[in-house]
RNA sequence: GGUCCCGUAGCUCAGCUGGAUAGAGCAACGCCCUUCUAAGGCGUGGGUCAUGGGUUCGAAUCCCGUCGGGAUCACCA
């Protein structure tokens, strides 16, 4: 039982005995003491003064008394208006850093085999162009939230369903085939992504070239974007793909196959993966098949021109579509068939969609149209939304080339860093590998901290420059305490100080340690939450605040210069068991702490 | 227009299952490297928590209205 749950009991059992009412615990109120009162936890009182008919200073005095006078682990109190701080006695502080200091996986829960499986669908890129800064918060917050549910006990299967066919590949297919000349990424040393993203805008430059001309030509804007060569092309392409046209499907795999090679470079630089990759190509007929059960079961309906659609007017929306005329099936029919597929493979039980949040509309749909076709699952989906990611300057635009490359991003945080420890001396002694290594973790980690440390629902403003600040609330930050704290462990074993038996719990520790013993006893409860609430933000704040409350202690103690050897086992031992959270901490977020930095 | 999300310091963000004087970082200014890593610590200034009501002993937090910003309501994915 943790220190909350224990006061919480022993609260409600003092005002059972006192004034004979019954209170559940949980509606005990609990805090930490704020620092400008002297105590270790709080009791709020109004809840129940006025149930006892006392005034809250009175009850609080009287529960005090009872609970110092019954209770070995609470030494004194004091009554601050409706406020009731008990100072929680060294020797409970103690035990319970003896504790966190013994479990290896503090915080954790280890895998089972018997545990429910969660399915967490990250990252679904398009094949049309590299993966920018919306996909990196997307990877970030995918990957985080499959390891904090794998914290939490899940068993996780991390899923990717590629958009590998459809109108934009056909885009890029088209243009290259019309001015490519041949080029590949071999002859152009360009990475597969970035080579068929070029011609996505290649083929966008020249449509807007033509809607132009037509529009002179008298056509409404409108007419012009429908009635556009290459548009015209493009849709003929779609269509001689869906016939496996041998030649179409050709330029289709190998375009492809660049695509994935690029791809699969930035998931490995940004340490993300998957589990089981889904490609649309592979799903969209089941898609089909189980649209057309639909229709024959008559939740949808099919019109004269033959296209089929689901009418939600009931539920509150507009009727959608699901197959066009001419037969080709769009985005939702393929999610139907990919959803239908994934729980054929997999006994999930919970169906985690990582999307960003202008598609909240498209799961509201699709969760209904799961539940129309029979599938208990479909009203249980999680659309886990998250906000955009926008510049200082305003959103990013392809055609204004303000969008912000995956590759080149990270390639420039790595830098960065190594630039800033070069500069600060701090690598000097170390190996060329061991620099490359720590840039790496640093860089990375100043990235994947700045972003998962906002509330993903908002939408956050990403400034490149701030982003590389490693001051303050930042991932380097954190990693720097790490790479001290494991400094002075190092030290303490060069000096063979074995501090792993245990402490003694006579010491006597300060307030300033007994509330890092506090905040390191409350990193289970908020992976748990963070597990309910899927928020690595909350991880990431909490990381900040015990690291910034750890520096604190850090700079006023010095740790192996300590006399008394009790303390310094004790000081040791605080400091390797802040080193553990927040190396879990940061696992959890997917960002990695160097042992030196 | 309908639906949904957001509005906290100059900037970027915490805090939101109601609790004590609303917190960090950046930016500005002033201190601290003979002291285990200064990517650090300490201090000063900076706020009608968009706004108006309501509920409550108590509201940044819950409810309603208003204003401002965003998303979506596609035979794009």
């Amino acid at each position: 039982m943790n220190l909350e749950a224990t006061i919480q009991s022993v609260v409600a059992q003092s005002v059972k005995t006192l004034y004979n009412i019954d209170i559940e615990t949980s509606q005990i109120q609990i805090q930490k003491t704020k620092k400008e009162f002297e105590g270790d936890i709080t009791v709020v009182l109004f809840p129940f003064a006025k149930a006892a008919r006392k005034s809250p200073e009175g009850a609080g005095a009287e529960i005090g008394e009872f609970i110092v006078a019954n209770n070995t682990m609470v030494s004194k109190f004091n009554v601050i208006k409706g406020f009731l701080n008990l100072s929680i006695t060294p020797s409970y502080w103690l035990e319970l850093l003896n504790s966190i200091n013994a479990d290896e996986y503090f915080g954790v829960k280890l895998p089972s085999e018997d545990a429910d499986t969660m399915m967490i669908e990250y990252s679904s890129p398009n094949t049309n162009k590299p993966l920018h800064l919306g996909h990196i918060r997307n990877n970030l917050l995918g990957f985080s939230i499959a390891e904090i549910q794998k914290a939490n006990g899940w068993k996780v299967v991390k899923t990717n369903i590629v958009n590998d066919r459809g109108i934009h590949i056909c885009k890029s297919m088209l243009a290259w085939k019309l001015f490519g000349n041949g080029e590949t990424p071999q002859s152009s040393g360009m990475k597969g992504d970035h080579l068929v993203g070029k011609y996505y805008v290649v083929f966008d430059k020249a449509y807007k070239a033509e809607i132009k001309a037509l529009m002179e030509k008298g056509m409404t804007e409108e007419e012009a974007k429908k009635n556009a060569p290459l548009i015209l092309e493009a849709q003929k392409m779609l269509l001689a793909w869906e016939n496996n046209d041998a030649e179409v499907r050709q330029l289709w795999e190998t375009m492809n196959a660049w695509v994935y090679a690029g791809f699969d470079e930035t998931y490995k630089q940004m340490g993300v993966d998957f589990d089981k990759i889904y490609y649309e190509s592979q799903t969209y007929l089941t898609g089909k098949s189980e649209v057309e059960r639909g229709v024959a079961e008559k939740s949808f309906y099919q019109r004269d021109d033959s296209s089929v659609w689901a009418d939600l007017t009931a539920d509150g929306l507009d009727e959608k579509l699901l197959l066009r005329a001419d037969g080709t099936s769009v985005y939702m029919t393929q999610d139907i068939g990919t959803a239908k597929l994934r729980y054929n493979d997999f006994d999930i039980r919970k169906m985690v969609y990582v999307v960003g949040n202008e598609q909240n509309y498209h799961f509201q749909v699709l969760s209904i149209l799961l539940d129309k076709l029979g599938y208990a699952w479909g009203k249980d989906l999680v659309h886990f939304s998250y906000g955009m990611v926008e510049l200082p300057e305003g959103k990013m635009k392809s055609r204004e080339g303000t969008v912000v490359d995956a590759d080149d991003l990270m390639t420039e945080m790595i830098n960065t860093a190594r630039e800033t420890s070069m500069e600060l001396g701090k690598l000097d002694n170390c190996a060329p590998e061991e620099i490359e290594s720590i840039a790496r973790m640093v860089g990375l980690g100043a990235l994947k901290y700045f972003i998962l440390k906002v509330d993903p629902r908002k939408n956050m403003t990403f400034n490149p420059k701030e982003s590389i600040d490693f001051n303050g609330n930042t991932g380097p930050f954190i990693q720097y305490t790490h790479a001290r704290i494991k400094s002075v462990l190092r030290k303490a074993a060069e000096q063979e100080i074995n501090f792993d038996a245990g402490l003694n719990t006579s010491l006597v520790i300060s307030e300033k340690e007994s509330y890092l013993i506090q905040l390191l006893s409350a990193f289970p409860a908020v992976v748990k939450e963070a597990g309910t609430e899927f928020s690595p933000a909350l991880i990431a704040n909490y990381e900040y605040e015990l690291v910034k409350e750890f520096n604190q202690f850090y700079h006023d103690f010095s740790i192996l210069k300590e006399e008394d050897e009790a303390l310094k086992q004790f000081r040791l031992v605080l400091s390797a068991s802040v080193a553990k959270v927040i190396k879990t901490g940061m696992q959890l977020l997917g960002i990695e702490v160097p042992e030196r930095m």
